[in-house]
DNA sequence: AATATATATCTTAGTCACTAAGAGAATTAG
DNA sequence: CTAATTCTCTTAGTGACTAAGATATATATT
């Protein structure tokens, strides 16, 4: 699975490439595809970057006519990003090979393996919400204090 | 299982926070760890950065006493990069509330689900491959000549 | 054997995304 | 109605990255 994870940045870094964009725009673009329409401060948070480089970030984007800013009418201060579908759809294109292989990946599966690994993925996932949780904790924690912890000897493959 | 893996590159790039290298310096040690001793062209091929980042990469993490270059007696233009236990355990440390997080999560499992798991793992890896040749194809072939791809929408969560 | 070509890493100059700190503008609290 | 807070943007400076070429070793050709 790390291997497959690294593999997926990887390939992320090429769409980003070829598309003329950083890389870390195209992981906002993600995020936008991925939650809608959020707020500078929101893409910040997610990505772990600060204020100042979104502000580069959604300007690169936005120049690139990929997303628009569009200022919150309730509280002015905010500014929501928005994709722009169509333009957005030209970089999908990229992640069709990456959607058609792991379709035929999943087409192998029955259905109830099919949820099997669907509960694995949503729990996964709240896995690495609590490890990112946790990690936390271990660095707010002074090192003389932090529990013995033993990493764990992987096979090698 | 795009959440996961966005969610864990923010948790690896928290730990080469901490550790104080670079981000791309981590993704080295992840590959060294996983490899076990490589060259440093080879390096090059498996994160995408140029051999000129990669003298870069190696000679900060040697300066942080991460890893070793060792010259190949045989051909003495290449050079091995080599991990040294003792100081990357330091950086293993890291690492262990995610082992945990998952640990838990496969306890869930029985032996025969965590079969089809370990399956859909590797079978999983051997799509996002594919999935980068296919993009590579892609990529050669001119736009105009790429046959219409469709992206499929995904569901809104 | 001598020259040419290829391979592997390193060097250099220049670029660009990032951070830190703080400014500006709008909102909420006292 | 001033003070404190929240949200984004600006600025200056830093550092990892690329591209191109230098250096050193290895292999192929005549």
């Amino acid at each position: 699975m790390r291997r497959s994870s690294a593999q997926g940045v990887l390939y992320g870094q090429t769409v980003a490439n070829v598309a003329g964009i950083a890389n870390s725009d195209l992981e906002c673009m993600d995020i936008l595809y991925l939650e809608g329409r959020v707020t500078a401060g929101r893409l910040a948070e997610v990505t772990g970057l600060t204020t100042g480089a979104i502000t580069g970030v959604v300007d690169r984007l936005e120049k690139a006519g990929l997303v628009r800013r569009e200022r919150d009418e309730n509280d002015r201060r905010k500014v929501f990003i928005a994709v722009v579908p169509e333009a957005a759809m030209k970089i999908g294109q990229f992640y069709v090979p990456m959607q058609q292989a792991m379709e035929k990946v999943f087409n192998t599966y029955s259905d109830e393996e099919l949820r099997l690994l669907l509960r694995f993925a949503t729990e996964g996932y709240k896995g690495v919400l609590a490890a990112t949780e946790a990690l936390k904790g271990l660095l707010d924690t002074p090192p003389e204090k932090r529990p013995d912890l033993k990493l764990k000897k992987l096979r090698q493959p």
